[in-house]
DNA sequence: TTGACAGGCAAGCGACCACTTGCCTATCAT
DNA sequence: ATGATAGGCAAGTGGTCGCTTGCCTGTCAA
């Protein structure tokens, strides 16, 4: 739970989330290149590998390995614990 | 936008949203020994103070002085806004 | 009025984090 | 086989952040 909080922290995972909300599915060096190009962020591949490292412990992208390429593929599933935990009518629920 | 995850993304700021849902419209002092009375939390009375303001920058309470007291009130709506980024259906949103 | 109480301001410090650099492994095409 | 491509590992660094310490301001009760 607060892995979720704190992959959502940089500015740069949110925007490999937006990338990949574009189109699911995609590579490492996809996304390194989409997210020079349409969101002006020149980050290294190791810089991104990271980040998509953070993100896929947070359970927010799943990894699926096939030959010498791995695609990435969103998951906005854990979101949904940030609207049951503030944004819903229940009270009282601890974090771990 | 980017102010509410970096909010977010520090336990203490989370726990004290979680004081303030119990009981809202709290104390600086009430907050802190509610952290660490009921949280196990010991932190200082500035350090929550900082928190404070950040919570309040993010959007996330609001606050009254009354004489020598300052209230704080929880606000949940910027949480929304996360809703509107991932969950739902919607597509092709940029931050700033 | 003076002491206690609620809160604010500012400097300083240690730790963590985002990012880079350098090198290595694995897979595929030619 | 060998070069190119996709990705991984590990150490290092600068900057920021969370938190503390010390002192000051404002408000209320005695």
């Amino acid at each position: 739970m607060a892995d979720l909080f704190e992959a959502l922290a940089a500015p740069a995972r949110r925007a490999i989330l937006d990338v990949l909300r574009e189109r699911d599915g995609q590579t490492l060096f996809e996304i390194c290149s989409r997210l020079t190009m349409t969101r002006n962020m020149t980050l290294t591949r190791q810089a991104i590998s990271q980040h998509l490292e953070v993100l896929e412990s947070a359970g927010l992208l799943s990894t699926k390995r096939e030959g010498r390429y791995k695609y990435h593929y969103l998951d906005t599933t854990p979101l949904e614990t940030i609207v049951e935990r503030w944004l819903s009518p229940e009270r009282k629920k601890k974090e771990k």
